[in-house]
DNA sequence: CCCACGCCATCACAATTTCCGAAGACGCGA
DNA sequence: TCGCGTCTTCGGAAATTGTGATGGCGTGGG
């Protein structure tokens, strides 16, 4: 028994002929008899009364009738919500941060997605670059935004912004602080966050090219941890610009360093998923940028 | 969209594998791989995701699996109000009488019905031979009990029992009444039923034979109103045999008379129908005579 | 590090089902 | 008795569905 069956047995039901039945399904006589015939020999009853008049339902077949219209009107539930649901992302996106969310616009993102997929949850998970991009890699994050340049031929980077970066003192050090000399500086006590994220390489290069070496390091793997030890006097650290605006307890030197790129990454394969392309239609419209053009795009 | 589809999917997120759901289903993987294709396209939304691992739902596909669960059991509840009803007669049955229920033994027609057929509701409908016959022709009555032969190749006939018939004589006539010749009761009042009466003809055969003609007439179209004509003292009648006995008011004269078959009578081309050979097995069974047999029995 | 395995998607072709138009059977009404 | 409208049946055509083989892809073991 299929849903035709029953789409015909309620039309012959209502319209009490086979040949009007037929038009209103659009086909012929001979398949709508059939399709009753097929019935009632799968249901082992007799649902019509055949009459030179036309076809009159047995009490079986008024007994049965309810019940098909509710088969069918189950079947058209199915159809109506998945119609309702064909545009409209549920389920929940992972979006990983590597740094604070005023500088991330994250408000802007989160109210942008809330309004066009309100059931969609928006899951915003701390982490850094280091951290994000293997999570993006391995699925545990749909997309995650990163500092630095990133040579992953299975990622999609959407450049958002480039990011100044500055040395960042603590008040406490400025008597020591004498010179902007790298070498100099290198003599401080120096903090960073992870060797995988972009503010180290900035520091890496720095002393590179300055042939020398901080002489003592410390690790915080989380940006405000980072300007919280910087604060705190532990020592010397790249952050971005702006950050010490305003701050009683921390200032930026004026050291010429190169800016990173702050960028939005995903899995290339995703490029398509709806899923990436609504984050990704938020973002761009969030951050004044136009969305990457889609490789293919499905007919709704 | 047909409930294939809707089987297919629900099997897949069950089973979680294309290759298992195809196992349970009796079919080939592609044929799966197919039915949900063809439902993500027609319902405009993708309900699962591919993993290397196996078929994994959506959230999409999450919503809408206990709908199609429900459509699916709204079709298979069709089919088990069907198969609950294949052996049971619904509706209504119409019956024909010509004499009295006892006589009929219709309580045990009834209990029958009723045992078998819990839903079948019975209507027993007064009559006479001549009223049933044309009933039954049209369709007003779907099998009547009448008397005397039928010559109506459109019928079918089952043969029940003879009915002896004797005339009554009202006790208060019996002063008059002094010979049993047929000459002399034609001279006396006469009460009888309808021209299309099988004791009208008994009558008008009685008469015939013996070259008289009753001396006075009147119509009783209902039997129990002939035979309370007879004990009211209106006149003689033809009743069956038995009617009077132990009766105060009315009594048999010894006259012989034909008897007539009484018989239960339906349209031939209904002898496959199954009300009618429910109806007819309860007969023959309270009457203790062997059913017609079935010119074509079909598989259930 | 590579290969073998299991998974699903796709393809061309075969089997089945469904559909169509014509013809037949049947009852009704003129 | 004939014409009309109904449903059923029939053969062949069309569409759909199913099959087995093949390929891509990611995973896990050697």
């Amino acid at each position: 028994m299929e849903l035709y069956h029953l789409r015909t047995f309620v039309a012959v039901a209502e319209e009490k002929h086979l040949t009007r039945a037929a038009e209103r399904l659009f086909t012929s006589q001979p398949a709508i008899s059939a399709h009753i015939k097929a019935l009632e020999e799968t249901l082992g009853v007799t649902l019509f009364d055949r009459t030179p008049k036309g076809m009159r339902l047995t009490p079986v077949g008024e007994e049965l009738l309810p019940r098909a219209r509710q088969a069918l009107a189950a079947a058209s539930a199915v159809m109506q919500h998945a119609k309702g649901l064909q545009d409209e992302l549920i389920g929940s996106v992972r979006i990983g941060l590597n740094t604070d969310a005023r500088f991330l616009r994250l408000t802007a993102l989160q109210a942008g997605l809330a309004e066009h997929y309100p059931r969609l949850e928006v899951a915003m998970l701390t982490g850094s670059t280091g951290t994000n991009l293997p999570a993006v890699r391995v699925g545990k994050l749909d997309a995650a935004f990163v500092t630095g340049e990133i040579d992953d031929p299975s990622m999609s980077v959407c450049f958002l912004c480039d990011e100044p970066l500055v040395i960042g003192a603590p008040a406490s050090l400025r008597d020591q602080i004498t010179s902007t000399e790298v070498a100099d500086l290198a003599r401080l006590p120096w903090v960073y966050t992870s060797p995988d994220c972009s503010h180290f390489a900035a520091m890496r290069a720095l002393f590179d090219a300055h042939c020398c070496e901080p002489t003592r390091t410390l690790i915080a793997n989380q940006e405000d941890a980072l300007i919280e030890m910087i604060r705190a006097g532990v020592g010397l650290g790249i952050v971005r610009a702006g950050v010490f605006s305003d701050d009683e307890q921390a200032y930026e030197l004026p050291v010429a360093l190169p800016s990173v790129p702050l960028q939005f990454v995903y899995l290339r394969k995703r490029e398509n998923d709806p899923l990436i392309r609504a984050v990704m239609d938020q973002l761009c419209a969030v951050w004044g940028i136009e969305p990457p053009t889609a490789i293919a795009r499905e007919a709704g």
